[in-house]
DNA sequence: GTCCAAAAGTCTGGAACCAGACCATTGAAG
DNA sequence: CTTCAATGGTCTGGTTCCAGACTTTTGGAC
């Protein structure tokens, strides 16, 4: 260091090797696939002994985490052939309050922080996907999704909304942007949550949705990135109007 | 899983929870700091106590990667005060073949997809800082920066470039976002550093990192996208043309 | 009703990792 | 030339985590 502190990148390649131990890691892991949807209310989870491989843990650890999730009552867990780890959790309707709350609990700088990052990832996922020459099949993967949000019913609005965002950057073939995607999504999954979803708001993100898919089926980047830019400042704009 | 693996998000979520043990990652994170230049050449690395501290892993795990970077070349330790780790890399010159053997290391759809995610979050990065206000301290390191890759010296040069590009994602303000260009730079660093540094690459790069820096204090988000990705695309245009 | 396969639940020995105390070396300051 | 502070080097006991073998429960197939 010393010589080089200020260049740059010291901040990032210097943190934490890891970020707790296995056990919180793998807690905190499978309460982001049930909040951001991944696995469903009614759907159960790998058995044991295949998620613990996945997730490149002892099956001990993966234990102690579904544990912990079963008597916060995330999971319900059954044993016996076609057993297993099922999620019973639904997200629960916003109560005025709540959204303060969960900023207090992450803080300012770190809502800007996410907020910011999943502008750039998103909009440059976007941006991406209009700049390469997509399938029949890709479209109508792409299709569908915006079709599922537009259908939802207000229990699965969320979710699908989740689902749209993503396959924008799994369309994409990298793994690491959609890596990057989710991992942007599920910063912010708390706050949306915290916030009702109202019948005007949902109107004016379909239309935002249409346009998204339109420019990247018609493999216009810039139009593509200028909608996301557009449709998250609107989420972000949602979020500070609450918070006010 | 089951009723919801097709949904999304299930490839991203459920991958390993940990890349490796703590030696094998403190052993990559600390060849990433040397090879992006973030210690360069004679500087030292922080005491064993502090870094330890830092990388939050145990003196003991934190001294065993030392020693593999000593044996390995890249480290130089002196004990006494005033001793330490002194780093003893300098980026080797590129022989012909040595891009192939690198690609093959990482593989073909890897490349694609370091290459891809590369292209999405520094595009994003540039286009949100170019869309916030700056202030004249900002604009001032972003000069500095652009200024330092045009007086580099042949062997500087990659580490004044890697600045350059780092710089534009740590001015936004999201740690998350400048974590994730280091990241995706850091995923090409060694494919970039087997093919040499010419002259009229240089030039030409020139060109383009002014650009950049002409959209962004000119608050133009839209012209600093494009200028990053007509960068990118340059650089894995080169990449390509090296391997075919 | 019996058997079987798939799943959760349990146990054990060992490896990895850690926190903290202590030792050894070095170069500069006095 | 003695002292001292900062640093790397070593040791010890305890915790976490793991791989793998074994047990129990369950519901369907025959």
């Amino acid at each position: 260091m010393d010589g080089a502190a200020g260049v740059t990148g010291a901040v990032s390649l210097l943190r934490p090797v890891r970020a707790g131990n296995a056990f919180e890691e793998t807690v905190e892991r499978l309460l982001q696939a049930i909040k951001l949807g991944v696995v469903g209310h009614g759907d159960k989870l790998p058995p044991e002994r295949e998620l613990a491989a996945r997730l490149g843990i002892s099956r001990v650890t993966l234990r102690e985490a579904i544990r912990a999730l079963q008597e916060a009552g995330y999971l319900d867990v059954r044993r016996g052939r076609y057993g297993g780890a099922f999620v019973v959790y639904r997200p629960p309707s916003p109560r005025k309050g709540d959204l303060r709350r969960a900023v207090n609990e992450m803080g300012e700088s770190d809502l800007e922080d996410a907020l910011t990052f999943r502008m750039a990832v998103e909009c440059g996922a976007a941006q991406v996907l209009a700049g390469s020459r997509l399938g029949p099949r890709q479209r109508e993967t792409l299709n569908a999704r915006l079709s599922a949000v537009n259908d939802a019913a207000p229990a699965d609005y969320r979710r699908m909304d989740i689902a749209f965002h993503l396959a924008i950057a799994e369309l994409t073939g990298s793994p690491l942007l959609a890596g990057a995607c989710a991992d942007a999504r599920l910063r912010v999954t708390d706050l949306l949550n915290a916030i009702p979803v109202l019948r005007p708001n949902i109107e004016h993100a379909a239309a935002q949705h249409a346009a998204i898919v339109e420019a990247i089926l018609d493999g216009d980047p810039e139009a593509a990135r200028r909608a996301v830019a557009e449709h998250l400042e609107g989420t972000a704009a949602l979020l500070r109007g609450f918070l006010a």
